[in-house]
Order: structure tokens, then sequence, then C-alpha cells
RNA sequence: GGGCGAUUAGCUCAAUUGGAUAGAGCGUCCGGUUUACACCCGGAAGGUUAUAAGUUCGAGUCUUAUAUCGCCCACCA
């Protein structure tokens, strides 16, 4: 078929207009929807990491943005339903705190709003701030369906959260109970055990006497002091001789004077601080479980604001910091201290907001996680489920081999209810329990105040956002899902709950692929914080540069698992990228007239050039596919700019002028459809990587459809890939290095067109007389004449061999003898050390038999094309001293 | 204490069935108003691929040890 192209191309890419305009006649057009590509399509799905509902883009969001939508343009072009189900998540302590911040800045707190109050600002503020993060998504270009937006706390969604729950009840899988769970006082709510984070720091261990009841004492030590008020037991190791006597006696707890006994257990390490060692089993996980072993009693001396309760004694109501202090004065005081040391040790702090986290006994819901657990690795480890890159997948089995019953209740107002209710019996407000979908009719139930953990509405996200439970038409068409991809710092809160949660509810595993992307740092490897000052921010490079090149960035700046530092001067750099792009583009569209065919003419009408540019670019779509194929997305942005920057447009347009300007009717139109060829191929398979500038650029050349997201992914042409073009078109191209880099060794002036002899053998003669006009597009030689093999040698002249061709200069006047001798010394030197060791190569039995044979003829050719030209420069130089 | 990852040019990074002279960008130096592009073009310098041993015809790539850095997991008070 035929095709024009726009004309009046614009000198430069307008990004700041375009983006706008595509982006909105993208969506218009329904193209960003799976149904674009017709009801039998296979499907590709990806969900989308849910960001923070009132979150703001940051460069983490930008990197999924661009990786996710590379994926799913990826795979629309190659015709599949390509469904990128967008969404945001309610962020349960996240958006509650900022609410709260909110709320003091008004001076009044959540409990004086009160929870209805509260419930319905908190909705407020999504209404006002949700749109945020989706408007900068689509600023980055994000082709979702946002027909099919999802919000973690819509309708449909918290059905498919209570019926989860419901389930995992009726399955016994849910009980509820008293238990030492991790407690942030400043939230005052229950974390998981992936909400703490402990880091090493600096603190004091305390080491005391502990009176015994017969008298005398047994000395402890311990870094925290205000946990004595809650010790119900003093333990020692049995097989320690300075304590096991005291096994069966009593220990006195200072200042409170109660009586607890002596016990003897194993894990008491000897070696540790005074070998003796005081247990607090209703603040101290290790404790708990020796009180397990023992029977102790559990006296919780905190609230929940981690202030000291009455169990505390003269302490209560004091700070525990306040308590720590004034019990060890205290002590002090009846001289029951021994010393305090410097301590380093891992304080346990909450994700959010930092503060130190109490071990401390309270009632919540949890999940028995082992039979979900046992699938979910299973799945992975049967292959149902790769992880990319695949070295996560011992992390994650790791995890899952070890994981602990999952606590589910917060203890917040912002979140999925618990679907269950309490009624009164026998003097115990929830001495009834009821779990359901709804109220129970009768009078006098109370529904329970804590929500879930946003991770567990989260867990379903893949079937949840396409209608589940409900078996609706989107699950059955869409569902599971292709690829997970999301960063490897949530592989345990998130992917590996939603392969839990899927196998379980769908029996099907969610996704097939889990890609795993790294932490995006500063160009030094250093996190962004406000505190550093280097925080950066998408939105401003996509303002000032375009979003282009920053997706473009943040994907060829590292590989899968890694982390991702952003030199901002690459994103420069990927700017000036799309601008030869487009220039060349520009090139390709001043040289057309009217109409023109598309595709490529017969073979036997292409010239060297067009061989050696259409094998070199099949070969960069055997190699990009390949890099898809594998995940290696970097890679093969990297390997089309290459292509472009290095092959295209500096060899292959230049040489192109030469039909362009010079041709006939015919040789002009077979170059036209070549440039357009490549130039057409090189903006699909850029497509992903930078969606606005190549749709934008795609106009301008005579192309077959509507627009280039939908566009075909381009396959590779085995039968354009023509090693003998290559080889001899390298050829020419290698004297134009040689050529350029004598001009510029002897200061020729750049503007000086020179003349070149050449004596070459018959094959590579025929080349250079035919494609003489490369050496002037490409190095300004004037003229190229061939001389005959008994013509003898121009005097003065510099002399460049390559393989069998030997290129002479004549410069009189700047030649100077001495400087040649010694250049071409050099350059025998260089071959003479490639020779020898090409020669032992070649000599090596077990090469020979062992290596490839295509290796083997490699090296052969190659020591023939060297032991030719170091022929040819020995000569010269004895020509040169006689 | 266990596990994982990283270590390549001054800086930031590539190099995926092991195979030619280890590549880019930024920075540095030299030279250019060549009608697609100064958001450009040409050239140059810069590397014992952390160290040591091993496997192999051949190692940045595979194995082992060491060093340094980073991350994850774990109940030494």
């Amino acid at each position: 078929m035929r095709a024009s192209a726009e004309s009046n191309m614009p000198r430069n890419f307008n990004y700041a207009d375009a983006e706008h305009r595509l982006y909105d006649w993208w969506e218009r057009n329904g193209w960003f929807k799976p149904e674009v590509a017709g009801p039998d399509a296979e499907p590709f799905v990806v969900s989308m990491p849910p960001p923070n509902v009132t979150g703001n883009l940051h460069l983490g969001h930008a990197l999924f943005g661009a990786l996710e939508d590379l994926m799913i343009r990826y795979e629309r072009m190659r015709g599949k339903a390509a469904l990128w189900l967008p969404g945001t998540d309610h962020a349960g302590i996240a958006t509650q705190l900022q609410v709260e911040n909110m709320l003091r800045e008004e001076g009044v707190s959540r409990e004086q709003v009160g929870y209805e109050e509260f419930l319905q600002r908190t909705w407020q503020w999504k209404e006002e701030q949700g749109g945020a993060i989706t408007r900068q998504l689509r600023r980055l270009g994000a082709s979702c369906d946002w027909d099919r937006e999802r919000f973690t706390l819509d309708d449909g969604l918290s059905t498919a959260v209570r019926q989860a729950f419901l389930t995992l009840w009726e399955q016994g899988l849910i009980y509820r109970g008293p238990r030492l769970v991790n407690w942030s006082p400043g939230l005052q709510t229950a974390v998981s055990d992936l909400e703490v984070e402990t880091r090493e720091e600096q603190v004091t261990l305390y080491y005391f006497k502990y009176p015994l009841k017969d008298g005398g004492h047994i000395p402890v030590a311990t870094t925290r002091p205000e946990t004595i008020l809650g010790d119900t037991a003093l333990a020692v190791n049995p097989a320690d001789a300075r304590y096991a006597a005291y096994i069966g006696k009593s220990a006195i707890v200072p200042i409170l004077g109660r009586e607890i006994p002596v016990i003897g257990d194993d894990a008491v390490d000897m070696e540790f601080g005074t070998g003796a060692l005081k247990v607090t089993p209703a603040h101290d996980f290790n404790d708990y479980e020796i009180a397990q072993r023992h029977q102790l009693a559990l006296i919780n001396v905190l609230n929940k604001d981690a202030s000291m309760n009455a169990k505390a004694g003269k302490y209560a109501g004091a700070d525990r910091y306040d308590c720590r202090e004034r019990l060890w004065r205290d002590m002090a005081a009846a001289g029951l201290t021994i010393k305090t040391t410097p301590y380093t040790t891992r304080i346990p702090r909450s994700q959010r907001g930092g503060e130190v986290v109490e071990p401390l006994m309270s009632t919540q819901w949890y999940v028995r996680i082992q039979p979900l657990a046992e699938k979910a690795l299973a799945a992975v480890r049967r292959g149902e489920i790769k992880i990319v890159p695949e070295h996560y997948e011992k992390v994650y089995f790791h995890w899952l081999e070890n994981i602990q019953d999952w606590c589910i209740s917060r203890q917040l107002w912002w979140g999925h209810r618990i679907p269950a209710w309490y009624r009164e019996k026998d003097g115990d407000p929830e001495g009834e329990i009821y779990v359901g979908s709804a109220a129970p009719p009768e009078d006098g139930w109370v529904m329970e105040e804590d929500v879930l953990d946003t991770w567990f509405s989260s867990g379903l996200w893949p079937f949840s956002t396409l209608g589940w439970p409900a078996e609706s038409d989107d699950l059955q068409r869409y569902y599971p899902t292709q690829v997970m991809e999301t960063g490897h710092d949530i592989l345990f809160f998130w992917v590996a709950r939603m392969i839990m949660m899927g196998l379980w509810f769908t029996d099907k595993p969610p996704f097939h692929t889990v890609y795993l992307h790294g932490l995006v740092r500063d160009k030094h490897g250093k996190k962004f914080s406000k505190s550093l000052g280097n925080v950066i921010d998408p939105l401003t490079i996509v303002d000032k540069l375009g979003a282009d090149p920053l997706r473009f960035t943040l994907i060829t700046s590292g590989s899968p698992g890694n982390d991702v530092n952003l030199d901002e001067t690459r994103v420069d750099h990927t700017f000036r990228f799309i601008n030869k792009v487009w220039q060349i583009t520009s090139f390709i569209n001043m040289n057309l007239e009217g109409d023109l065919e598309l595709g490529l003419p017969a073979v036997n009408e292409l010239d060297l050039p067009a061989r050696w540019i259409l094998s070199r670019l099949q070969r960069l779509i055997a190699n990009v596919q390949h890099l898809f194929d594998i995940y290696q997305y970097g890679e093969a942005g990297s390997q089309i700019l290459a292509f472009m920057w290095d092959e295209f447009a500096p060899n292959y347009l230049e040489i192109s002028k030469h039909a362009m300007y010079a041709g006939d009717e015919s040789e002009k139109i077979a170059t036209q459809r070549v440039l357009v060829t490549v130039q057409d191929t090189c903006l699909r398979l850029l497509h992903p990587f930078m969606p606005f500038m190549t749709e934008e650029a795609w106009r301008y050349i005579p192309h077959d459809g509507e627009a280039l997201i939908i566009a075909a992914w381009p396959p590779a042409d085995e039968a354009l890939i023509d090693a003998a073009s290559e080889s001899r078109m390298n050829l020419l191209l290698e004297l134009v290095r040689e050529l350029r880099n004598v001009r510029s060794e002897y200061k020729v002036d750049p503007g000086q067109r020179i003349t070149a002899l050449a004596k070459a053998r018959p094959a590579a003669a025929k080349d250079l007389e035919k494609y003489g006009f490369v050496f002037s597009r490409l190095c300004n030689v004037a003229e190229l004449q061939l001389l005959s093999s008994e013509d003898p040698e121009p005097a003065n002249s510099v002399s460049i061999v390559v393989s069998d061709i030997t290129l002479y200069l004549p410069l009189e006047g700047m030649l100077d003898l001495e400087a040649e001798s010694q250049r071409l010394e050099n350059e025998g030197k260089r071959l003479r050390q490639q020779i020898d060791k090409t020669r032992v190569m070649l000599s090596n039995d077990n090469f020979l038999n062992k290596a490839p044979a295509a290796i083997v003829q490699r090296e052969r050719d190659r020591l023939a094309d060297l032991e030719s030209a170091y022929a040819q420069v020995a000569e010269r130089l004895s020509s040169l001293s006689r």
C-alpha cells in the first residue's frame, strides 16, 4: 500500500503540547482498553500496585509506572488484550496519620471529633486528594484502563474483603485471642512483625542486684529497667554452677516487694550479661515463651500509651522512660544497683512514625497462615509462579517456611471494619462472638471496632478488582493476571500474601510472573530523604524535559531487582536522544515527496548500505525480542539507542544522501523506502519506552495504521540478515574511521576535501569503486582513485591499512616521514601482537577440537585479515625507509 | 548468628546459553557554523573487571576463599 506523511514537521518535539494532546487522544479512542484487541485475543493483565490514595507521585511510582506501561504497551502492540488495571489503596495507618495531622493543625484530636466525624473527614480528604496520584500517573503516559479503576475501600472490594474474612473464619483459619503483640503506643494499635523495623542503637545496659527471699542476691542485667515491675520469675541456666543452687528458691521484685520464683531454663545464655535473666512475660517475646514453658503469671504494667499502669505501684501514670529513671534512682537509693554500661543492640521501631514499639498483651485477630503458606510455597516450587530475578525465590521460601500467624486486626478507624459482633454473656461484654456479612438481627450486638490490616485487602487485589467474589465477565476473561511488577521491598507484605490469598480463594496463581524492581536512589546510591535534601520530584523532571526522558532513563539505569541510582545527567542525555530520533524523522520527512510505497523493495534492488543497515536492524529486532523475553528491558533500550545513534543516523543517513541527492529515481525511492522502514521499526521498538515522542514522530513518516500505540510489534525477518554485506560494509566503515583518525592526527582542516588512492584485491576494489561516495559523505574525501597492483606507491602519502586494502592519502607538505614511520611501526606492532595471539590459539588442538566451528572459523578469518594488513604495513614501512 | 546482593574508567551504570580490542553517559583534552540535529558532529586520553586460587581451549561472566559495602531474616536480656 502507498501512504503519505504529514508535512511541516516542527524543528523540535514539543513535549509540553504533545503529551496532553496525545494522551487524551489515546484515551478518547479507547486504546487503553483491552477490548481494542478483539474478543479472541489472548489477555495480558497487570494489576497496578495500588499507590496510597492520598499520596503524591515519587520516583518509585515513576519506576513502576514506566516498567508496567512498557510491558502493557509492548503486549498491546503484540495484539494481546492488554489490561493494566489501576487503583489506589486506602492505606490505613498512613492516611489516618495524614488526617490526624490535619486535625492537629486545627487544634483537635481524632478522639475529640469522634469516630463518625473522623471517618467523614477522611473520606472528604480522600475525595479532595485522591485524584492527585492518578493524574500524575497519566502525566507519565500510563496507559491504564481508567474505567476499571478501583479503590480498596470501594463497595465491591469491601464485599470481597468480607467474603474472604468469612471464608477463612468458617474454615477455622481465623481466630481471636490475647497474645503478645508489637504495640505502637503513639498510633495505639497493634502492628505486624513486618511493620516493625529493628536497627542497632546505643542504649544503656543496667546491672543490678535481684534480692533473694532468703537473703543475698543474683546480679541481673537489663536494657529496660521499668519492666522489672512486671517480672514474674528470675531465670538461670541449670548448667550454670554459679546460680543452679538457687533454682526453686524465691526472689523479691525490687521496690514492689513481690515474691517470684527462680527457675532454670536452657534458653538463658550463661555468657551474656550476668548469666541471669529477669523474666517479664507480658513485655518480652522471649520471656513470653519461657513463661509458657513454666506456667508463669503474666503481669502487664503498661497502658496503651506506654505509660505505667496500676500494677507499677507508685510509678503508675508515669511515662515508660520517666519510670525507668525514677525506678533506677530508687533502686540506687536502696543499694540494689551495680553499674551501667553503654550497649549497642537492636531496638524495634514502628515503620510508621519511628517510635519504639513495645511488646504488649492484647486481644487481636489472627489468620492461621500455615495452610495458605504451604500452597504459596508449592506454587513457586512447581514453577507455576516465577520470580524475576530468580534469587528472590530463596528469600520468598525462607520467609514462608518460617512464617508466623498474621495479626490482621488494627486499632484504627480508617479501614475495613472486621465483620464481627459481640454480645454480653455472663458479665463479659464480649462473651459471645458473631461473624457474618451483616449484623445479627437480635438486639444487644455490638460491632467490632477494629479494622483489618491494609494488606488484607491488598492481598485480594488481583481478583477483587475484577469482580470477585462474583463470577463476573472480567474475572472469567482477565484472571489470572500475568505479571506482577512491584518493588522487592514488599515481597512479603504484599506479593506473598497475594499469592497465598489468590491460591486459597480462586485456586489459581494470581499471576505467573513476579517481576521485582529495586529502590530508586540518588546518583550516589543514597536514599532520598528530606533531611538530606536530595529528593528528586519526578514531576519536576516531566515539566522540564517531558515524561519520555524520565521513563527511558529509569528503565535503562539498572537491571531487575537491583536498586536504580538515578543520575540526572542521564535524563539530559535521554532528552538529547529523543531529539536525535526526532531529527532523524525530520530528515526522512523532508526528503519525501508525496506518497511512498510502504515496505521494502526486492532484495536484489538494494545496494550494499541498504543491505547492511537492514541486516543490522534485523539483529536489533531479534536482540530486543530476546531481551524482552527475559525481562531485560534496560539492555533492550540501550541497544535501540546505540543502533540509532551510532549506526543508523551517523552512517546510513549520511550515506543515503548520495542516493537522495545524486541518485536516479529508482535509487532514490528504494532508499526512501529503506529509511522509512528502518525508522518505522525503530519507532515501534521504542514506543513502549517513550510513547509520546514516538507516537508524534510516527505521523511524519508514511505509515499504515491509525496510531503507533496500536501498531504491530515488529518481527525479525531472518531473510534480511546478511553477514556478507555486514562485513563488506564494516570494511568501508573501518576505513572511514581510520581516515578520520589520520585527518585528526595530521590536523587536516576538516573542511578540506582530500583525495585518496587505494590498492585492493578485486572484490574489495569493486566495493570501493562503487561505494566511493561513502568516503565523500563520511570523511570528506573528494575522490577515491583505484590503483592497480602494478602502480607505484604514491609519494609523500600517509597510508591506512585495513584487511587487504591500503589507502594512500597524499598530504603534501604535511607529511612528517619520521612521524609516519613511527605511526606505522606502532600499527605493525599492534597487528603483530594480535597475530601472535591468534596463532597461538589456532595452533592449540584443544581449541580446534572443542570450540564451536563458527568461533574457530572466525579466528581463522581474523588471522587472514591481520596477516594481510601486517604485510602491507611492513611493505609500506620498507618503502618509506628507502 | 544465618541468608542474599554488590564490588567494572575520576563519577553514575551496562555487558543473560562463557568467545573478537570490556561498552555508554557525565566529566577531561583536541578540533569543527558538513543544508536532520550546537538538544549537534569528528577525534583522544582514561581499565590488572576488589584480592587470591581454581575449572575451562577460552572467565567480567562459572567454583572456592578473603576483603569492603548494602539489604533481608533471627527471642542474647
